[in-house]
RNA sequence: GCGCCCGUAGCUCAGCCGGAUAGAGCGUUCGCCUCCGGAGCGAAAGGUCACAGGUUCGAAUCCUGUCGGGCGCACCA
């Protein structure tokens, strides 16, 4: 909530006090453009019930009863609204001038995505679990947490086996043609297809692999294509604090130790007789009611544990009950943050860091996992410690729908698939195109090109909701115009236009004189205002598409403002055409637009050029 | 069968802890560069907010039910 905003609760709460109430919801909202005033409050509808009582009569009685802030001009009742007039110049100055208050510092939370299988090149439909993973992490950091974004390697699975074993059984060797991960990836299909014809022979040799995966032995194979993945991670912008490795986990007993927890938990049983008889087993009914089976099964009858029981192993250390990883830095990333691994000869603090330990838990997996996910949670809740029981209230499935491809259910079987380094080729290779049309001879074009397509693809995944399938269409996710990254940062780029116009007048510090502006700066300053909030609210419900649709607000706001007409249908916001002083004063206020279209495209993990 | 999610304009979506005439983009039609960047702006057309009840001064928003669609529910990984 903007100062203004707060400023105004205050005061109708007083009000309210002063006519006899003390306790009531005061919502304060920005007025429809076609009515009279600039914030407004339904206050009087809520107490109309109580005090029994017409809600325009409240309203008019409010109105004698407040005492206006300072820069309020105004308050009227409209009907049984109270609508506030600010003062245009005070207000657009407070919110020029406005500082982002440092976030109150927030718990730790250990945010894990991407976690794409080491064995095939990343496709688009990783790429949203990664766009997604990583604007939260932005927009958690901006609202003041500190977080570890961790990344999941599993090496022990069977897929890296299969990719692993099938450049042995093609006798395949890298030439360097082909990006590392997109030419393992094509021996990882072959070897699906051979199967046909020498399924004995291929599973005896994946299997022999996979043991070796497990004692750590082909640790620098894995390490290979891990590096190759990371390479597209990076270039989509997107960095991690610490890659986790399964056959490390599987190394620190995290399944034995979070067993060990669990078994003294009475929810957790060894049953002799019936179904489960010698399988160790989870009662989850008394935190998933209505359920028809409540138990699950952690431990097989034949000793074997279940996958479930490992992954309840890594959150248990996630959330910090038991330590038992050690580290080594892995690489520095491209902003010059370190990455680091866990690693079998590492050590506990590498560069005094400390890992893990998290107050909050959030995965970023899709939604097809929301019952495992579910479960183990819940093993948070039954693990008995404050650890878990902390984490448990803090904890996080970020479930997010599948990306089709045209209209169909993506499938490496059916070449159905699109890869993130195709995708991210094609649309720089747009962007690109459109830069050379509409802005020949711009020296930066490489970067530029880079930062729209990349803008736009990012955009495309985080514009609507997670819960929302979105279907990659070419068309729809390059589109530089419309509701896209490009149309900010085109919006950006113009005022950045105006900004280095002024400065080559020599104006750019000139006294703003604010008094002089009106209700058309203060409707684009207030959508400035609401940034605060805006963010706060994604990180509360992790829904980055509030802050791009914030940015689009924003654009929209001030592309209106750019393009306003008077009633004499000229132009009637010019900058640099102003009188001075009312030049000063709008040349702050776009200044300010610049700065926040640029953090909240940020926010996103998407550049904003000065021009393009 | 049970559970979760979705259903808003031709298409893709916002709006959803109740509040002013339900908003964008794409597509269609018309208009705007002697004016700081037309990747833009303005306007028109397009809606029984799936349906039916309920709660409320007020429901796209909350509750119940129905219909349609998606996903998930192993001593698999």
């Amino acid at each position: 909530m903007s100062d203004v905003t707060h400023a105004l609760r205050e005061a109708v709460l007083a009000a309210l006090s002063r006519i006899g109430v003390d306790d009531a919801e005061v919502a304060i909202q920005e007025v429809p453009a076609d009515k009279p005033g600039d914030y407004g409050t339904p206050v009087a509808f809520t107490l109309a019930r109580t005090l029994r009582r017409n809600p325009a009569q409240i309203a008019g009685e409010l109105v004698e009863a407040l005492e206006l802030p300072a820069g309020i001009e105004r308050a009227d009742a409209v009907g049984p609204y109270i609508n506030f007039h600010v003062d245009a110049g005070a207000f657009v100055a407070g919110v020029v001038a406005s500082e982002r208050a440092p976030a109150d510092a927030r718990p730790k939370v250990v945010l894990e995505h991407t976690s794409v299988n080491p064995n095939k090149e990343a496709h688009v439909g990783h790429l949203r679990n990664i766009v997604l993973g990583d604007a939260c992490a932005r927009i958690l950091r901006a609202a003041g947490h500190e977080v570890e974004v961790q990344n999941y390697i599993d090496d022990t699975g069977r897929q890296a086996a299969e990719s692993l074993f099938a450049k042995d059984y093609f006798d395949a060797a890298h030439d360097g043609s082909r990006k590392y991960d997109h030419w393992l990836g094509e021996l990882y299909v072959r070897l699906g297809d051979a199967k046909a014809d020498d399924a004995d022979a291929i599973e005896a040799g994946v299997s022999a692999v996979m043991h070796r995966l497990e004692r750590g032995e082909l640790r620098a194979e894995v390490e290979r294509v891990v590096r190759s993945q990371l390479e597209t991670f990076h270039a989509l912008g997107a960095e991690y604090d610490l890659l986790v490795w399964e056959s490390d986990v599987v190394h620190g007993g995290f399944l034995k130790r979070g067993l060990d927890v669990l078994e003294a938990s009475p929810y957790v049983s060894r049953p002799t007789e019936g179904k489960y008889a010698g399988a160790l087993v989870m009662d989850v009914s008394s935190f998933l009611p209505g359920l028809e089976e409540p138990n699950v099964v952690l431990v097989r009858s034949d000793g074997n544990a279940m996958y479930v029981a490992k992954d309840i192993g890594y959150q248990f250390w996630k959330a910090g009950i038991f330590e038992g990883l050690s580290f080594r830095p892995f690489e520095v990333q491209p902003s010059g943050a370190s990455l680091y691994t866990s690693a079998p000869e590492g050590e506990t603090h590498p560069d005094g860091r400390t890992f893990a330990h998290g107050a909050e838990i959030i995965n970023v997996i899709d939604v097809r996992q929301s019952h495992p996910q579910t479960l183990v949670r819940t093993a948070l809740a039954l693990s008995g410690t404050d650890e878990g029981e902390r984490a448990f209230r803090n904890s996080h499935h970020l479930a997010y729908e599948v990306v089709t491809l045209e209209g169909q259910p993506m499938s490496g079987r059916k070449g159905i698939t699109l890869s993130i380094d195709e995708a991210l080729a094609e649309a720089t290779r747009r962007a690109r195109a459109v830069v050379e049309e509409k802005n020949p001879g711009l020296a930066s074009i490489d970067e530029v090109a880079r930062q729209v397509g990349l803008g736009a693809l990012r955009f495309g995944m985080l514009k609507s909701e997670a819960r929302k399938i979105i279907d990659f269409r070419w068309e729809q996710a390059l589109s530089l115009q419309g509701d896209s990254a490009p149309y900010v940062q085109y919006a950006h780029a113009r005022a950045c236009s105006i900004l280095r116009a002024a400065a080559a007048e020599g104006v750019q510090r000139e006294e703003a004189d604010f008094a002089a502006l009106g209700p058309l700066e203060v409707r684009l300053a207030q959508v400035i205002a609401r940034l605060p909030e805006v963010i706060a609210t994604a990180a509360r419900e992790l829904a980055p598409h509030l802050v791009a649709q914030y940015a689009l607000d924003l654009a929209t706001a001030w592309n209106g403002y750019y393009n306003h007409k008077g009633p004499d249908g000229r132009p009637d916001t010019q900058v640099l055409k102003a009188e001075p002083g009312l030049r000063g004063a709008r040349l702050a206020l776009v200044d300010r637009v610049r700065s926040t279209l640029a953090e909240a495209l940020a926010l996103l993990g998407i550049g904003a050029p000065d021009e393009m």
